[in-house]
DNA sequence: AACTATTCATAACC
DNA sequence: TGGTTATGAATAGTT
């Protein structure tokens, strides 16, 4: 085998790198965001190929909040409290779902608000013809899509229906984030009419929250306790 | 080089797989173990290299509580709880239903009902080994709509997505009662396992508690030399 | 539970 | 912040 060019390494490629903190400011965010992508991509795998619930939490090291749920943040960890609460001393007065769910309101809240920003944003940031084009490319699936007919669908086709639904999510889920990490990058003091903190988007059968202290929260697929009635997400 | 002895492979090494749920009982279990493992190991080392707090909760297929967390589970989510509840001021006083559906979120709209269409969907699911008599007949859409990626969508897009989404919503609503009711009609009650969850391992920053019932209480204090082999706590 | 061939994730660069 | 490259890691299928 000839080798007529040899094409100088460009990169050192990945390095072995010891599990410690990272002491450089910089590379410490670099490598949180990259590792919290990869984490949450892999909860996703776990829940979808095993069908399990799963939540979680991470504060980046300037202790902004991120999440991701499957079903939902808030039902997984009901779940969890309940499960590890409830045996053998019955809950006195167990409060959590009541302060998740107070707390959930307020996000709500903050979610909308933000979802109107970061649509006002993006309206101004993209052009229309990339929209178009691929608006275009999709109108005659949605006309398709509108036209099956469920009633007619059985299990194994909800099966599909379902597992269109958990990639639509996961695409939906990093559009969001990437959304929100725009808006923010270009100084979210647009959020003039929530303060000074930004609101949050609810999103992708989850939602992503600016918080208070201006920490982002992406969660994913909320799902209500079952039987919970509509109205019910938090 | 020589070649003495040509081995034969003795593995096709790892396949690449598809993300979507792993229907064989066996093997679904020992993917969760592998990548639940796996999971928490990333989210040690994301905890440990950028000092992020976090926590882990992973319900298995079987109902097994698993966690992880760093500090502690507890502490990550008491703070999760906290942020995300004290979010600015008192809110206003807002209507969810109207206030998710007007100011045009369609976003937020979208993700509302797809985690209402994915609520049923999952309960109807979990009961597919009692209708697998169900149409398989399957159309083209649903694989498109896999295909499309919201990435590129835009809010025009996300009109349609949305109307299309509601139509659809409805109909496998529908879809699913009829379903469930026939199930109930023909007394096929199999799948009933529920309530049997019991106790639970609690693996949680650095130590693993069987709660109540289990009685075991092993404390494995700090988490493992960092980078040590995956399945320390386990 | 152990073993590999592969796919996948990501550290270092840009 | 986002993209590329090469290498370390994770893991699907098998034993």
């Amino acid at each position: 085998m000839v080798m007529p060019i040899r094409k100088r390494k460009t990169s050192l490629g990945r390095q072995k790198i010891e599990i410690k903190r990272i002491e450089r400011e910089e590379a410490r965010q670099v490598c949180f965001s990259k590792r919290r992508a990869g984490l949450f991509k892999k909860a996703n795998e776990l829940s979808i190929l095993c069908g399990a619930n799963l939540a979680v939490v991470v504060f980046s090291p300037a202790g902004k909040p991120f999440s991701f749920g499957h079903p939902s943040v808030d039902s997984v960890l009901d779940r969890f409290f309940s499960s590890s609460a409830d045996p053998i001393p019955p809950p006195p007065s167990f409060h959590y779902p009541r302060a998740m769910t107070a707390a959930g309101s307020l996000v709500l809240e903050l979610n909308r608000q933000y979802v109107e920003l970061a649509e006002r944003l993006e309206g101004e940031l993209r052009r229309k013809e990339t929209l178009e084009a691929a608006l275009r490319a999709q109108r005659g699936d949605f006309a398709r899509l509108m036209r099956s007919n469920v009633e007619e669908l059985g299990v194994a086709d909800l099966e599909r229906l379902q597992a269109a639904l958990d990639r639509l999510r996961w695409d939906a889920v990093m559009r969001v984030d990437q959304l929100q990490n725009e808006a923010q990058t270009r100084s979210l003091m647009l959020a003039r009419d929530v303060g000074s903190v930004g609101g949050g988007a609810y999103f992708g059968g989850g939602f992503i929250v600016t918080t208070p202290q201006g920490g982002n929260n992406i969660d994913m697929q909320t799902i209500p306790a079952p039987g919970q009635a509509p109205g019910w997400f938090w």
